[in-house]
DNA sequence: GCGATCGTTCGGTGCCGGCCGAACGATCGC
DNA sequence: GCGATCGTTCGGCCGGCACCGAACGATCGC
């Protein structure tokens, strides 16, 4: 009804701990079973229902049905950005993983990762601060994208910015790194390199998380493309 | 402990419609006090203070003891680009104000208004389209700067971007306007700006709220500046 | 000093909502 | 078809928390 209770119920939506758990979980940018995000979160499947109906009601994610499978996923960039956002925002962690799994697994994440459709971590903060540095990229003032920095794209990945685009997604946008405390690519340019490493063999998953590896023939790239060498 | 309780720690902050009411009427920038935002939120002292103890404890507010008083304001511009982000996801409302007091009021508040330290509504809107058209913004890929765009905040402000800035809030930064869905100019830039216009006497406050008008001296000067003419 | 005002603490009340298990329809694989 | 799996609905339990009023310390104006 009035601004304050249209806020309050959408922070509401990620106001409880089982919620935000499966809302982080779906920042891989994958779409999960309903079950599957239950288990993530450690609640019966009962529970994981009525979580998920609130929050396709409250147009956080979106449903798609399949056979007996409800698969959900986020429903689109704006979310992921709020989500990262309101993550970003969050001190840092002094970061004191339990195991040597958990430490492993934590520092492949702080290598490279996902945000949503965009590269993360090192990975994606060394890729944005090289293309900093030829002058693809104009961090001076702002976040934005320079003419020659078009003409790269259109180079390697064969797609010109300049063409119209559907939606209002911006082209570039300074996504805040939560373990690099520094800014990485997104937007739509982003999430196209992103899609081009990945198209490439660039960079393969790591398991079933949001953890990336540089492979031998992205490496090989970097150092083409950008010029940078890694690890 | 986890991401995922940190993320719904945050959020549960906001996720009362009595807090939300107290941190939206503080996106006007100014420090209100314990028992204004009380009356403003329309609960007991006694509540107010509850909900101030958490939002000073989760740093969304900073406090302020001055005598008997206590006032609050918002922690810092990234927490009310936050609370911007957040109101700009919720459904456009469909505008029905009660009466003629209330008609006016909203009128007023789309016509100009501030958007914590910057100008927000039509006339923040004109002013950032007058800088794109002119060469001084470029938000072709991304929302920058460009260097035309340095002379002129250093020509009209009498304050040069490129000299160095403490803390790493960006220069510009689209913000988003919940009035008319389009950017308008934000970041640091944004405030000296909207810090000239209140110091020239080019637009004052509409009573005690976030509306602004344009003053007569204010319309000379758009027209000298940017070459526009408004309302 | 004294009353008025501001903010706080404390006890008590009531409700919202997160959780589970059990039972049930829908779909898949064989 | 038949069992297994996925998701859903329903009832019931329980804890957290938003709210108020009353009482109290602190500060201001006179």
């Amino acid at each position: 009804m009035t601004p304050a209770s249209d806020l309050a119920a959408l922070a509401a939506l990620l106001a409880d701990e089982t919620r935000a758990a499966m809302c982080l979980a779906l920042l891989d940018g994958r779409a999960w079973t309903a079950r599957e995000l239950a288990a993530h979160a450690g609640v019966a499947p009962s529970t994981a229902t009525a979580h998920l109906h609130r929050l396709v009601e409250g147009r956080l994610l979106v449903e798609r049905r399949q056979g007996r499978h409800r698969y959900v996923q986020l429903a689109g960039p704006s979310v992921a950005q709020l989500l990262e956002d309101l993550s970003a925002r969050i001190e840092p962690r002094p970061t004191t993983p339990r195991g040597l799994r958990a430490a492993t697994a934590s520092a492949a994440l702080s290598r490279g990762r996902t945000c949503y459709d965009h590269l993360a971590g090192r990975l994606g903060v060394a890729v944005t601060d090289a293309m900093t540095a030829r002058g693809l990229l104009d961090q001076s003032g702002g976040f934005a994208l320079t003419p020659a920095g078009g003409a790269w794209l259109t180079d390697v990945l064969g797609w010109d910015p300049a063409e119209p685009r559907p939606g209002h997604r911006p082209l570039v946008r300074g996504c805040l790194d939560w373990t690099e405390r520094r800014h990485h690519l997104g937007g739509l340019a982003g999430a196209k390199l992103c899609e081009t490493f990945f198209g490439n063999g660039w960079v393969t998953r790591i398991g079933s998380g949001r953890a990336v590896r540089l492979t031998p023939s992205g490496r090989a790239a970097l150092r083409n493309h950008l010029g940078i060498t890694l690890d």
